[in-house]
This record gives structure tokens, C-alpha cells and sequence, in this order.
DNA sequence: ACAATAATTTAGGCTTACCTAAATCTCATA
DNA sequence: TATGAGATTTAGGTAAGCCTAAATTATTGT
């Protein structure tokens, strides 16, 4: 009903939506709800009030999840882009590892100027992608296109580029990190096992078995 | 009551109370409403919790105002110095004139790790003042000694260096700014006008009429 | 088609931290 | 020592955003 919140939770609730719905789908009360470690009776709440919002940021019809409306995937794309550069940031001139910043970043992005933003990414010479490879929303707030598939969907004989990890998980993140699986590596499929979908790659020189787990999260531009 | 909050509300009013105390008296309930832009009625509410918090944060009697205990002197000095550290950071690696970073570092305060604080006094070399000259809690939480005067309390044939300068008002700053009155400068007393408290001085090679306001904001170490 | 199960929504409550209006206290001064 | 201005407190209220429990709706297997 009210003047466009834009609230810490408001914000948050938006860039949980956003992801929800890059591959097409609605976002389900109860899946906004384990991502933001809330009850489904609360995001029910907020939903609710940000559909009727003035404007409305996001688009719901009961029990069919929400999407987000143009305003809302802009002030989404805006937070993204503050969570990315930020991670981007604290890597490049804090030495934060690329499995410390999350956190930190999750807090910044709510609070951090505009001004802030443009000094930041300026300083890194506006860069595309955060230290995870994912693409960081240009300050017009247009998401990038991105070429990348899951590893996941790849199969032998197959090769690429790691473009991106998607994951937030520290020991995730460390454990990548020792592999070598980070943005930039070349990545060669060399088996993959139908029934517990297995990948075995080749990185570097050496090979490793990967889980669905992980392959799922790894993103990869094919050559 | 409860155990310890430390909400960014609580944060604040601490922050203040610990400034409106520096000089040994109580912060009143006006005073602290007055600083935070909140109503007086307000501040009696919460200052009352903060009293029969447990621990303690504030000592309070009724009609005399609050000071702190010493758990809530440490969280104040704990947001002083992220205060403190993120202005001198914003001047230094991201370029912010000295009048322009009040406002982003009084957001960003209350939601920087400890983590981000030691990493940004390292990267700085653990600096002792901000870029207004104000002396920056040390990593223990204690708050360095002070030797330096109001420059309303010098008289004629006095000087000394200019230590620090307490506004946040950006027009002043940048008026200042303009004059060289900032950290590190030599200033004379040349004149003092008893009925109006101006203070003639000299900066540099130029001479300057300054009025009460400012030279109650302007501090000086005597040489 | 229809019960069992899962997902979602409604209803009612709580906490934080603010507000206004009215009551009360303090203190300087007549 | 009484009084009135100004400071402070009390009382009652609001808005966010979360919670739990109960009710409702959707889906699925047989």
C-alpha cells in the first residue's frame, strides 16, 4: 500500500526472489522461505505486501509463488550488483579469500552508497565478474549475458572454461580452491556415470570424480 | 533485561552518550534526543532498557541523566573506532574529500566484522587519528590521550598546531577546507575580541576572523 | 474419485523502536 | 516557600517483521 519500502528485508527478500526466478520458474513460499531461514508463514506476509506495494515489486497470485515486476527486479538487480562488486572488493584490496567474503558482503550490500558503489567499481576498473566468476549487474542494471552451462549437463569428450561457482559455502569454496576448480581453468570431461551422475574431469593435470553436488554448481562455457 | 542486544539503535545511542560524557558530565535525556533527531520520550524509554539490560550499558537515575558503564563504554568505543577507521579508509584508498564521508562511515559502522576492522587498520598502519584529526580508539578499545584545546580557549600570542577538527556539517568542512584549516597546520593567535569571543589568527600567510562557532569545533595542540 | 500428504495461508502474538499527548518533576527566582 | 518554565517521564499507540498453531488448498497414489 505504502511508498516503496526498501527495507534490509525488503531488499533481501527481492534478491532471493531474483535467483529463484533466472530459470524461468516462479519463486514457492517455501522455497524463499529456506533460502531466507524464515517460516513460509512469514514470507507469505511480505510477499503479499510487496504485490500490493505502489509500485508493486512482485507479482503473485496465491499458491503459485511470486516473480518479480520491473521495479522490483531493478532494485533486485541493484543489490546484486552491490553484494558482487562489494565480494569483488574485499578480495581485490582487502585480501579477503574468495570464501570470506560472502558474509561480510551479505552485510554491506544493504548500506553502501551509490556514491560508494561508483568509487568501488571504478577503482577495479568496472569489472564483470566477482571472485566467484558470477556477472555482476552493469550500473545501468542490466544483468549480463552469460554463456555458461552446469557442469553438470556436460559429457565426455566435452571441454571448457570454469566461468563461475555458484556457491556460498565456505568449506565448499576451500575445497574447490584446493582442487584448483576456480574461474578461468580449463575443464575436460572424461567420464560420467548414469546412475549416481558422476563426472570425472580432467583439470590441469589432474583428474578428479565429481557429485552432482558439486557439478551442479560449477558453471562452464564450452570450447 | 535481556542479554546484551547491540542493535544498531543501541549502537548509536551509546556512541553519543559516550561523546555527551567526555567531558565528565551526564548526557541528558534532551541532550541525547536532540543528537540522535529522536523525540526525548523516546531516549527515556530506551535508555531505561539499557540501564536494567544485563549487563548494565548505561547508569541512569531518573532526571539526572546517563552515563556509562564500563561494558557500555567498550561498546561505544568499539563503533567509535570502526566510525574512526572508515573515514580515514574512505579518504585513503577510495578518495573521499574529508567532508564527505561522515554519512556513508555512520551507516557502515554497525555492520563491518571485526575481521574488516583489523584488516583496514593493518592496510593503513594502524592509524591514530581520522582524517578530521579525531583520535581513533586503539584496537583494545581504549581511547588515546588527548592534549589538545579548543582554539576558542587560546588567546593572543598564542599557537600551536591544529589537531583536530570536530564537525561533520560538510558546508563547514569544505569552508575550512578552504582556509587550510585542517589537521597538521600552524596557526597564530593574533587578536581575541572579548565581546564577541572572535579570535583573529594567522594560517600560513594568511589571517583569518574566525567566530565562536568555529573556533569552539577547532582543537590545538599549544607549541 | 478420494484420502493422505505436502504446501500454503490465515489468525493471533511478540519485540523493537519509534511516536504523541498528558502528567510530573526540577530548579531558579520572586 | 511558592510558582512557572523547561525538562523529563508515563501511558498508550503504530509499523516492521518475525513467530506458532490452526485452517485451507493442492497434489498424488491407488
Amino acid at each position: 500500500m505504502k511508498n516503496n519500502p526498501n527495507t534490509q528485508s525488503v531488499q533481501d527478500y527481492l534478491k532471493h526472489i531474483y535467483e529463484l526466478t533466472e530459470n524461468g520458474e516462479t519463486a514457492s513460499t517455501n522455497a524463499l522461505a529456506a533460502k531466507l531461514k524464515i517460516k513460509p508463514a512469514s514470507v507469505t506476509g511480505m510477499v503479499q505486501k510487496l504485490a500490493s506495494a505502489k509500485p508493486a515489486l512482485v507479482e503473485y497470485h496465491k499458491h503459485q509463488g511470486a516473480t518479480l515486476t520491473k521495479e522490483g527486479k531493478k532494485a533486485a538487480l541493484e543489490v546484486i550488483r552491490h553484494h558482487r562488486l562489494l565480494e569483488a572488493w574485499l578480495v581485490q584490496t582487502l585480501g579477503y579469500a574468495w570464501d570470506e567474503v560472502h558474509e561480510e558482503a551479505e552485510r554491506l550490500e544493504h548500506v553502501i552508497s551509490e556514491d560508494f558503489e561508483r568509487r568501488i567499481a571504478a577503482a577495479m576498473g568496472d569489472p564483470i565478474r566477482d571472485p566467484h566468476g558470477e556477472l555482476i549487474p552493469t550500473a545501468d542494471l542490466k544483468m549480463p549475458l552469460d554463456n555458461s552451462a552446469p557442469l553438470s549437463t556436460l559429457r565426455p569428450n566435452q571441454s571448457g572454461t570454469l566461468q563461475c561457482v555458484k556457491a556460498a559455502d565456505t568449506e565448499l569454496l576451500r575445497y574447490l580452491d584446493s582442487l584448483g576448480l576456480i574461474p578461468g581453468v580449463e575443464i575436460e570431461i572424461k567420464e560420467y556415470s548414469q546412475f549416481d551422475h558422476n563426472l570425472t574431469v580432467k583439470v590441469g593435470r589432474k583428474t578428479f570424480v565429481l557429485g552432482l553436488n558439486i557439478t551442479s554448481k560449477i558453471f562452464i562455457e564450452e570450447s
